[in-house]
DNA sequence: ATTGGATTGTTGTATGATGACTTTTAGCCG
DNA sequence: CGGCTAAAAGTCATCATACAACAATCCAAT
């Protein structure tokens, strides 16, 4: 209780051994060491591999089958899943437990906003256009002066939930918002890969879009660039992982010389 | 290895232990036995509680912790994380008197469950859609046996949620799916009205589409099919509401005007 | 009253053993 | 030689115990 207005420094304080395994299985399996179907090395073999003990094994197993990725048959091994597809598969590969919350959560926002921006399109009445459009314009000035736009960015969302006339939309989307990070706005590893210029162009761009497609009535048009905008932001989001990831794993190989 | 080509037809293949632990616990959170935040029993107390060993308990912990459920402290116990439903508990508990807010909460629903089964046409395995089909055959059963289709409604639905392989959307339709019923589900005011063969006849022919969709992997397909099914089980579920309206007086409508 | 260490409680990991289930192999019979 | 059965080996599931690492608490000394 020492200090709570402070951001929470340690981002990964101490891997436990389990998720380092799983780690290392992870990338096994994505490099298609070995193939679905297949089956793994026992768990005594595994305990040999990696050097610990076959509890860690087992509870690392038990993660990726949590996450689909592996599934153990009593008395005949550990194989891999079939049916994982591809993208999803590489998806779920990629990513630790904790950041894949943060992309269902994600996820689920994605429909919610989907669905919001067709509605807007057509149940938005002037005051509420005004106020999308507002909020446009000030991310474009805030763009211009250099200024975060976070903010503003969030407004244009929360302005397009809002002209649905449906107040839960607006209540879902803060909820989900305050969780998962859209991915535009401030986020602890978001420094400045994230605000470059270039980055929030391209988000204002997709934003364009919406905001035409709204204002225009057409609500598939508004669904679909709304589609495109999460998605693609979804995508970013899960480069940034990504990259963090990679990065972590060298600190744990420089740590593991043996 | 007799059988392969045909899906596994025992529901109960080996229940672990440790899935029964999970369950367990799941069912005491989601009942709000142990709020957000505060610690579990210690892992020797649960172990004590289920008789099991510890291993077991450990297991299923971990697998509650893959889910994002609660997250484990060394030295310190294992804590209920702040979860969506809780902050929608307050929420849902706030709607679902009105019925005009039960509309809003079902459009939010339509948005969840539409990309819901965009997704699931792209992500489902053998299991998950033989989960799918199973609902729908057993929808079709009780059908014909004039028996109440309600349950099989709702599990044709949470297994379309569950093949999203997002645990977030099964949450989500629960907590949203509990107070405004989507109208093809049993509900205090359907008794006959609703429950007439040819209703359920149209809510398992808009099912069929839905399903075809999904078995065919075509997610725009499969997010129209929902869309119209949801749609107009919006429709219906108005039209029952302005019936009741009509039937009990046109006083209300004074106090509430627009 | 504050600081510092000792104590206790809890999770993380290691190890060994046993049961249950699956696969493979060996053996038996036709 | 071929097919079936039973034994054996391999493997995961569970149990039990012990120790290590870490966190919160308490208590004594200053």
């Amino acid at each position: 209780m020492a200090s709570d207005s402070a951001v929470d420094l340690r981002v990964e304080r101490k891997p436990k051994l389990s998720e380092t395994v799983v780690a290392a299985i992870r990338k096994q399996l994505q490099a298609g060491d070995i193939l679905p179907g297949h089956k793994l090395p026992t768990e005594g073999q595994l305990t040999e591999t990696f050097g610990v003990s076959r509890t860690v094994i087992r509870e690392a197993l038990a993660k990726l089958a949590a996450d689909g990725l592996v599934e153990a048959r009593q008395g005949a091994g550990v194989f891999v899943t079939e049916h994982i597809s591809t993208m999803f598969g590489a998806l779920a590969a990629d990513m630790g437990s904790k950041d894949s919350i943060a992309l269902n959560v994600l996820e689920v926002r994605l429909a919610v906003e989907i669905e919001s921006a067709g509605l807007a399109a057509i149940r938005r009445n002037a005051a509420q256009e005004a106020a999308i459009q507002e909020a446009f314009f000030e991310f474009e000035r805030l763009l211009l002066n250099s200024e975060p736009t976070g903010p503003a960015d969030l407004a244009f969302h929360r302005a397009i939930a809002s002209a649905t006339n449906n107040p839960f939309y607006v209540e879902m989307l803060d909820v989900l918002g305050r969780r998962a990070i859209p991915c535009d706005v401030t986020s602890p590893w978001s420094t400045e890969l994230v605000q470059s210029d270039s980055y929030q162009r391209g988000l204002q761009r997709e934003h364009l879009v919406i905001l035409n497609a709204i204002t225009s009535g057409d609500a598939e048009a508004a669904r679909e660039a709304m589609r495109a905008h999460l998605t693609a932001s979804q995508q970013r989001y899960r480069e940034r992982l990504h990259a963090r990831q990679v990065f972590y794993a060298d600190s744990v190989r420089a740590s593991e010389t043996e």
